[in-house]
DNA sequence: CTGAAAGCGCTTACAG
DNA sequence: CTGAAAGCGCTTACAG
């Protein structure tokens, strides 16, 4: 492949030459800019960006450590990053972690080595060696979804306590007294304000809630399948059951479905986290939506803040109910 | 950030020897390797690889571009892409075409300047200009799901006639007559493939194929809604709506339904690609299926197999007709 | 407006 | 077993 000497050579001038056109530096005779213009498309000349960001000691490219690429929620996020990043002249590698500690360590370093200019992370838990690395590292960062609490770093997340509260009230309303709740990973922030959200409402509202009714989930479909059948096994099953995102959701509907119980008449299910198939499933699904594609966006332009050494807030997003069928009407 | 230099000062030897220990080189006496790995822990140092990347031609990163990200079908292929690189010890950026030509040519382009050892492209159309680009780049290049023919790359796919026929054989033991189909893009060979092969078999099966009942789309949402819009209007709807991607399969059941309609009673319903939510639909969504994760596994050993000087093969995997409830029983 | 030169942080023959 | 030196492909003060 060409290098900026053979379009050097071919140009006949010298590769700082070279290297002014191909950063527009307002510096350089049209004529001489011309001919350096035609040497680059007679070659295919790429300029290479390894190169490029030895010296400029910038990548222009930004890190994204999330949970789980397979949750729509996450994927809909990296979308959103992708497009924002893009928009502000950023390319996006993204990790996935798989709720896996060791993976998430994995690529936290792997993308600190690649010297990416800026870190969005969704930690899986709070493994303190890797965070060490990561403040040591100077890399501006940013927690997006899920942070580590004490930590002196921007989080951009949605608030959805608002809409925790109102959920149970719509299912008091609906005349259920048995709710249950499918928790997320403890070690993570968002799975415990959802969790702590919904025994307050449920507290506000004067229903008890026996430790039975809250199952432990990991945020993948498994965990809301196994919490499922112990919640239907119980002398007093549940009269609905919220699982605190979609995928756990969605494993709870495969428990359902397999022990031919029906939704809502049986048993009742919410979900946090909305996605374009609860439209679809039998029935609609009541969830709580995120604007998953403005916290994206918000993520990264405070990332980039950072990085162009600006103050970066936190930012906190409300979340919404959502209601269908599958609470009962 | 710590560098070699520092690293080699502190435990002074030379930056030479420390570069050793980093790259497991034997010819390193115990002791030294002892001291270079000391101050290696005391800095936090983490070596550069960008760097290294340019001084030993590689990047150890592979290149993803995909037509549509948010399309669960190629989530799933990207992370059995990203699975399977990184057993291999790569890296993988992936570039979001979002179904447009003139975005697949920004990270076609970006990706190389990056200069990444090897590309995987699922193409959005044959655009010949980024093509020749590649072509002339020398960088290793494999097609995935999509390919352009007569060009001397290898190809990673799922032959769908076989099981497109044993769909139309099941619309027609059902009593089905008049099928209509949702097309992708004519400029992708998925798409195209998977319409002869229902053509084929719908002429085979004696049943004419009306010119009306043959919907164009363009793989995304909005245009299997728009073109079930249009088979409903018809003086004579179909019985059958067959969407040959599962996006398009999500539109048409947002019109089916915003028309009061029921499937599988009034209209039947069937997609290309089968996803975890088709069992949980209303009704479960009779499906075919692809075996996304080998799909993925393949097409990174096929790169690799590229970038390590090796030949590589076309792989073909079948694919094959999951029946539920959307076309009747 | 243009070029010569230094330097970014590594790796790797070459010499000892 | 270890080090000095060249070089990967760029950018950017500095000088003219």
């Amino acid at each position: 492949m060409a290098s900026i000497k053979d379009v050097a050579s071919r140009a006949e001038v010298s590769v700082a030459t070279v290297s002014r056109v191909l950063n527009d530096h307002p510096a350089v005779r049209p004529d001489t800019r011309a001919r350096v213009l035609n040497a680059i498309e007679e070659l295919g000349y790429r300029p290479n960006a390894v190169a490029r960001s030895l010296r400029t000691h910038q990548t222009r490219t930004l890190g994204l450590v999330v949970s789980d690429v397979m949750n729509p929620f996450f994927t809909e996020l990296a979308r959103a990053v992708e497009d924002e990043a893009r928009a502000h002249g950023y390319s996006v590698i993204i990790g996935n972690a798989d709720e896996q500690p060791s993976l998430q360590a994995h690529h936290i370093s792997n993308l600190l080595e690649r010297r990416i200019d800026g870190l969005l992370v969704s930690p899986t838990e709070d493994d303190s060696s890797i965070l060490t690395d990561l403040a040591a590292s100077k890399t501006p960062l940013v927690f997006v979804d899920r942070w580590i609490p004490h930590l002196d770093v921007p989080v951009v997340h949605t608030d959805g306590r608002q809409a925790v509260r109102q959920l149970v009230r719509h299912l008091y309303e609906l005349g259920h007294r048995r709710l249950a709740v499918i928790a997320g990973p403890e070690t993570t922030t968002t799975g415990n304000e959802r969790i702590s959200a919904f025994l307050e409402a449920v507290g506000d509202s004067g229903l008890s809630m026996p430790p039975e009714y809250v199952g432990k989930g990991d945020f993948q479909a498994a965990s809301g399948q196994a919490a499922t059948a112990r919640f239907l096994d119980l002398p007093k099953p549940p009269q609905v059951i919220f699982a605190t995102d979609n995928l756990m959701a969605l494993g709870a509907m495969d428990e359902i479905r397999a022990r031919g119980l029906r939704v809502p008449e049986d048993v009742g299910l919410a979900a946090f986290d909305d996605i374009p198939w609860f439209l679809h499933t039998d029935p609609p699904i009541t969830a709580i939506a995120q604007r998953t594609d403005e916290l994206g966006h918000r993520t990264v332009r405070a990332l980039v803040d950072l990085i162009e050494g600006r103050a970066a807030d936190s930012v906190t997003l409300p979340a919404s109910l959502v209601i269908r069928r599958s609470c009962g009407e």
